[in-house]
RNA sequence: UCCUCGGUAGCUCAAUUGGUAGAGUAGGUGGCUGUUAACCACUUGGUUCCUGGUUCGAGUCCAGGCCGGGGAGCCA
């Protein structure tokens, strides 16, 4: 584009060029006309602009045919930069030429104006990326992944991606999606932790970041059968070590995103004063401190459950950061959790809850790192030994006390851009019924 | 799987006790030299989700189905 086109200008970078005769390149998405003078607004995905088309600054044909160019059109626009403050982004571009790559072939489906309901944009989804809103989510939740591989790569961690096709369901809890693996079947994977546990013992510090898939029904705004997850897990850690690393690093892409980003949360009009208080250390509490939090609150509850997605709203509501709430009962947890050696009935484990609604956004702890109470945990959990023989391996071979945690990307998205719906949060969100586009 | 709400113009919605389906917006035509979701005037546009039933008459009532939203369970 550059060499063909060597004077076309980044909508973003029009500042820079007040004065200079440049082109831009992009569609139309808003135009309107005050008979002999046409203000046309386009985007090119770095910003927006609006260009000034007076009648007899262009060909009669050329002014004619745009009071009736349809959204979306593609164009090439050539103009010259001028600051104006009656300009929606303070420049505009008085136009010269244009230059149509295509017309629309029909009406754009969807409106400018109206709030459209959400069967409409998920089926228009590949369109609907267009719009200012979803934009700039799309920009956060880029910055988030930058954010996280910057915090990672400066702590000396290795990215060791886990597979997307297993052999088998790890921790036997939720519902798999099954595939043909050549004359088996195989699942697709619904967590790396596992296979990270092999890779810090290779490692130190690893992580891995990647699509975990959850067959459940689930039908909730939090809720993806297809999301994103960064796995982070440290050999010679523990608990208290990990938790210190999660709020770390939740802190560090709060920073990344005021910093890098404000203009997308102006947009998506965040009330950012909320996210600048986030800042390590949180609030720490046991679930059994939880659990007394949730009575005082008139919740009732009894102890030795799991929290159920109310129970956890309540909880985040609580406290004005996110909460780390540790220790659950190690009945309700999986196999490889490590049992507190101060109480057996709980475990070793954490969960983060943002607040503002947003859920959790974090599960993980400290893992059973001894060979025999891992045996026994799998009998328990009556899962198959055969399939753990590598897992196990890892505590025949030098096994030491180990912990990490998984992040789940659109919540975390979500909750930063304030977004209701974790769909929103990702390009293109796969839901039950869903599949399209 | 269960609970709950909904489906009317391209989009967002209205339609009284069951009585000729309507508005905004988008599209079209005309007007306007600084608009900010521009505005003003006129205008095109309908398998009221589907099937069956009740009725002189169904968008409206009944039965079954399809599709979707939110929530529970499960989890990030």
């Amino acid at each position: 584009m550059s060499e063909k086109n060597p004077n076309i200008v980044a909508i973003r970078a029009l500042p820079e060029h007040v004065g200079e005769e440049v082109r831009i390149a992009g569609w139309l998405f808003n135009r309107r006309s005050k008979g002999k003078i046409h203000f046309l607004q386009f985007r090119d995905g770095s910003g927006r602009v609006q260009a000034i088309m007076g009648k007899g600054d262009v060909s009669e044909e050329l002014f004619e045919r745009c009071a009736h160019l349809p959204y979306e059109s593609s164009v090439i626009v050539t103009g010259t930069v001028s600051a104006d403050e009656r300009a929606p982004s303070g420049v505009e571009l008085k136009a010269s030429n244009l230059d149509v790559l295509q017309e629309p072939t029909s009406e754009y489906p969807i409106s400018k104006t109206s709030d459209i309901g959400p069967d409409f944009l998920l089926r228009h989804r590949h369109l609907w990326l267009r719009q200012s809103k979803q934009h700039a989510i799309l920009r956060v939740r880029d910055a988030v992944i930058t954010a996280i591989r910057n915090f990672f790569g400066e702590r000396d961690f290795v990215c060791v991606d886990a597979p997307i096709f297993t052999p088998n369901a790890c921790e036997g809890t939720t519902n798999l999606f099954e595939v043909e693996y050549f004359d088996e079947k195989a699942y697709l994977t619904q967590s790396g932790q596992l296979y990270m546990e092999a890779a810090a013992m290779a490692f130190g510090k690893a992580y891995c970041f990647g699509p975990t898939f959850r067959a459940e029904k689930s039908k909730t705004r939090r809720h993806l059968t297809e999301f994103w997850m960064v796995e982070p897990e440290v050999a010679f850690a523990d608990l208290d070590d990990i938790m210190d690393l999660a709020e770390d690093f939740v802190s560090s892409i709060i920073q990344y995103v005021l910093e890098h980003r404000r203009a997308e949360l102006d947009v998506l009009e965040r009330d950012t004063s909320l996210l600048e208080r986030v800042a390590a250390p949180f609030p720490r509490i046991s679930y059994s401190e939880a659990v007394s939090i949730l009575n005082e609150k008139g919740i009732e509850f009894e102890e030795g459950g799991d929290f159920g997605a109310p129970d956890e709203t309540a909880l985040s509501e609580h406290f004005e950061s996110p909460v780390l709430v540790h220790r659950y009962p190690s009945a309700v947890k999986a196999f490889y959790m490590k049992r507190d050696p101060e109480d057996e009935n709980y475990a070793l484990c954490v969960d983060m809850l943002a607040p503002e609604g947003a859920g959790e956004i974090i599960g993980g702890g400290q893992r059973e790192d001894d060979l025999q109470v891992l045996e026994a945990g799998i009998d328990k959990h009556g899962l198959p030994r055969e399939a753990f023989e590598w897992y196990m391996d890892l505590r025949r071979y030098g096994t030491v006390p180990h912990a990490g945690f998984g992040l789940g990307i659109e919540r975390t998205v979500a909750w930063i851009c304030g977004t209701e719906h974790v769909r929103e949060c990702i390009p293109f969100p796969r839901m039950l019924y869903r599949i399209y586009p």
